[in-house]
DNA sequence: ATCCAATTAGTTGTGCACAATTGAATTGCC
DNA sequence: GGCAATTCAATTGTGCACAACTAATTGGAT
């Protein structure tokens, strides 16, 4: 069952090295947009629907509000989001879109298209990763605190 | 041949989280080791051929000297390493273990196994992610510079 | 011999990630 | 109503990654 101990390890490897690639392609790509990947991807989530809390954004992106306060108060000196508190609930805080936040998807549509020509995968392939790279992930996240033996 | 644009996104984001969930993973892994993942690679490389210069750790790794000079400094900090200028070329700087660093192989000899029980991959799978993720790296480290038409 | 380009490690600055803590607001319980 | 436990965002501190730069050293060319 365990496999060759060695074997994941450097799947593991590859992971770690094949992640920071592709981040180093967003970061090429998105510089003329001036977003950060993790920027980026708070900046998708709104887009696809704009004015959630911190909260549902962390839930998404698998972020805590360590990693995505300072990066939406960027966001916010950038002119992309506004902040506000909720008058019912003042812990919470809704994030919403600027004109310029909504305005920036236009730019940001040949994103995807350029990303994907770069890979070189085929269709197949990317279908069986991201449902390997899934089950990595939910399997870790259930398992992340059992007591080994 | 741009497949699915949205696809390649979300296997993108897929490895994103799938990386950050396993480097939680290692994190408490290595918790006992008092290593963070990225410094326990560098004992693996190490570990598997004592002195190497650090340009020659950066390659294994992937990592340059903005990113190898303070994690390296910590670990000497630890005691388990040291550094020394190459006498017959001064700007290079060998890196060797310690007694104490040397030691610390013992105590890391379960770890890739206890990752690989917590993986939930079968030896094909982790096969097949290998060699994906591989490819992904070469693809986009070799192809690093293009010009987009 | 001198100068110039390349190499190497280190430093600086920015931006994640994440653990741990803080502080405010809310909810639940009595 | 009053109070403890909970929730939520923010802050603090550590450690990567990476771009840009610095400084020292080396090697080559003339």
């Amino acid at each position: 069952m365990p496999d060759s101990p060695t074997l994941s390890q450097q799947v593991c490897f590859a992971l770690y090295s094949a992640s920071r690639a592709t981040t180093g392609l967003y970061r090429s790509v998105l510089k003329e947009l001036n977003l950060t990947y993790p920027q980026y991807l708070a900046m998708l989530v709104l887009w696809d629907g704009d004015g959630l809390e911190v909260r549902e954004l962390g839930r998404e992106l698998q972020l805590d509000s360590g990693t995505l306060s300072p990066l939406l108060k960027r966001l916010e000196h950038l002119g992309l989001v506004e902040r506000s508190r909720l008058p019912e609930d003042e812990r919470r805080v809704l994030v919403r879109l600027t004109p310029a936040g909504r305005e920036l998807q236009a730019k940001a549509v040949d994103v995807p298209g350029r990303i994907a020509a770069a890979t070189g995968l085929d269709q197949d392939e990317l279908l069986a990763l991201r449902e390997t790279l899934h089950r990595i992930s939910t399997t870790l996240q259930t398992t992340e605190s059992e007591t080994p033996s």
